[in-house]
DNA sequence: GATATTTACGCAACCGATTGCGAAAAAGTG
DNA sequence: CACTTTTTCGCAATCGGTTGCGTAAATATC
């Protein structure tokens, strides 16, 4: 139909015998221009279907309107809800997201954040892969001062914000609920201590049985990936226990380990919660359709993401100011279902 | 610790005392430029720390080694497993992935491929939301020949692909296999028949009922959005249908509808596969957490989204031509499990 | 050794928007 | 009406690679 030339603000500039100069300020509101010939250049750039060049614009502005967000993997519901979040977040300001996955490889993550950088995002969006030491890799962007902000697994660092849930409290929380249940043998499942996400709710199992004076013992505690084979695998092990040193109640960092350590224990002949009792983290829909539905936390991906990619943006319009909040941690709700429920049923 | 200003080719021009068009040619390993400069040039550009600046690049050349990808929702099982295989091929063959989610609503769709296609995004994946009546808004992608793949909710059009399953034989297979189980009376749930893939698994079902000589009624189909609450509706339009019109199984064109329907029949006393048999489609992480299993169709997203991405990229490099492909059809297994079992049982 | 061919590289004009600075035009002041 | 202040806009230099075309140097041909 038309020309294969695109418009550019030359043709607007020419079209209504200005200078391109005008048309770019007038393009984006520019007070310094008269009200008259804005309104002029929006018209003519929509009948003449203009659409701005970006690249042009980012290289001379220094600016791209974009955020990079790295995660160690995007299917899983509870970062797919982050990420939903973030991509709700931006683009109602705007902004876009490219997105990549770490796979849980450090390697893989140093790539990606130097491809984030050579895309020179405006703002990093960051959840640690499983096994990242330390964040030397983040350098160019603190240097360059662009702003990074971490997410659910995080990494304390001064000129950065961090956004995710009080873990210590809520791993707390839910070991409590478990001992008031009559748990006396909690065991947890835990994950790579490296990440403070599995760390904290440890220090808050702990903590927990500490205050209710009970016993911290080694044999009642496994690291693992928590994937579905770690599940399985953990309700060996409880299997292979003797009788005696078994435990009553199991704390799962996350529902996927702890749905299918029920699924391997059920298929055993136990009964859960008489026998065992099970609480997890995430609230994954597999918490609600496993019998019990499992006991679990329950945090929003969706306002996390959404929480941490507003709040970037807000620095980077300069509403708020990153390097002055150390972190944001929002609300977890315990969610109690059947398969922690043992006073119940003694009534 | 350096200077603020980046390290570009005239950097590295000065630098060796070669021309900037040399030291880009040579960047991009172009044989017009002799091995020795080459070494020379992309030694000096590590030593330098040279970053190559995107934008300028994008704005001569018009590419910009970016891919959109343009989804209904991203978090689901099925859709997260799509876009990590897409960000995987994306990402191994040096591009990136831009993404956005229409939230099933049309004009988002609209507003997300405007902007896709100002971000001059090199090629466009998509799978349409629940309601597009039409593509009149992918029209300006059509004009430019950047090319378009449509992926799972597809949309046949003579200048793009499309990458799915073939629904009919899946939905038919499926449908058979619960007729050879012994049942007669087989209800469908399905969804949007704006989107093929669901308008095909209808058809499918169909189709096999005709062939074994099965009545097809009304009575036996539902559509919905195939929610969670989608589901439970189901159900309690099953247990309010006289006893006698009751489905003897339900085939559900996803899991989620499938696994709460069963759910909700479950508590009000039916047995399955008994009393009525289930089978779903997407093989969702809950099929197998449900009891009994959920019978499924398991087809990968991950290879769904790689494909898409792989044969976007090669029709980028001049590999292969997108144009004269019509649809790639990926496989499609069925998952039997216990929840269409009824034979076995038998005996 | 003169000529034809190939190889290797430089020149300079882009790509399209942004922005500091200066100047003309409009509005305000006495 | 002359003069100052404010508004409004244009000039032209960027931003950093890319690429068509031309030419010098290297190699081949007879």
């Amino acid at each position: 139909m038309s020309e294969d030339r695109e418009v550019t603000i030359y043709d607007i500039a020419k079209y209504l015998n200005v200078s391109a100069a005008t048309v770019s300020r007038g393009l984006k509101n520019n007070p310094m221009i008269s009200k008259t010939t804005r309104k002029k250049i929006t018209e003519a750039a929509k009948t003449l279907g203009y659409q701005s060049n970006t690249f042009a614009s980012s290289l001379r502005s220094r600016h791209t309107h974009t955020l990079g967000a790295l995660v160690p993997r995007l299917n899983s519901h509870f970062m797919s809800s982050v990420l939903a979040g973030m991509e709700n977040a931006a683009n109602r300001h705007g902004y876009n997201l490219i997105i990549a996955q770490s796979l849980e490889d450090v390697e893989k993550e140093k790539r990606n954040a130097a491809t984030m950088f050579n895309k020179r995002v405006d703002g990093l969006l960051i959840s640690l892969s499983y096994n990242t030491q330390d964040i030397h890799h983040l350098e160019p962007f603190f240097k360059r001062k662009i702003p990074v902000v971490f997410f659910d697994r995080i990494y304390l660092h001064e000129e950065s914000t961090s956004v995710g849930i009080n873990n210590f409290e809520a791993a707390y929380n839910i070991t409590r609920h478990l001992i008031e249940q009559g748990c006396q043998r909690i065991m947890h499942l835990g994950g790579n201590l490296l990440r403070n996400v599995y760390q904290e709710r440890l220090n808050g199992y702990r903590q927990a049985l500490h205050d209710h004076h009970l016993p911290v013992s080694e044999k009642l505690y496994l690291t693992s990936t928590l994937s579905e084979q770690a599940g399985a695998e953990a309700a060996r092990y409880i299997l292979d226990l003797p009788p005696g040193e078994r435990p009553d109640a199991v704390f799962s960092a996350n529902d996927t380990a702890a749905v299918y350590c029920m699924l391997a224990l059920k298929s055993a002949g136990l009964r859960i919660p008489e026998d065992i009792a099970f609480a997890g983290f995430n609230n994954d829909p597999i918490s609600r359709v496993i019998e019990p539905n499992l006991t679990t936390m329950d945090y929003s991906g969706d306002s996390i993401g959404n929480t941490a990619a507003t709040y970037l943006i807000n620095h980077l319009k300069g509403i708020s100011n990153l390097y002055t909040t150390d972190a944001i941690t929002l609300r977890a709700d315990m969610v109690i279902r059947a398969s922690s429920l043992k006073k119940k049923l003694r009534k």
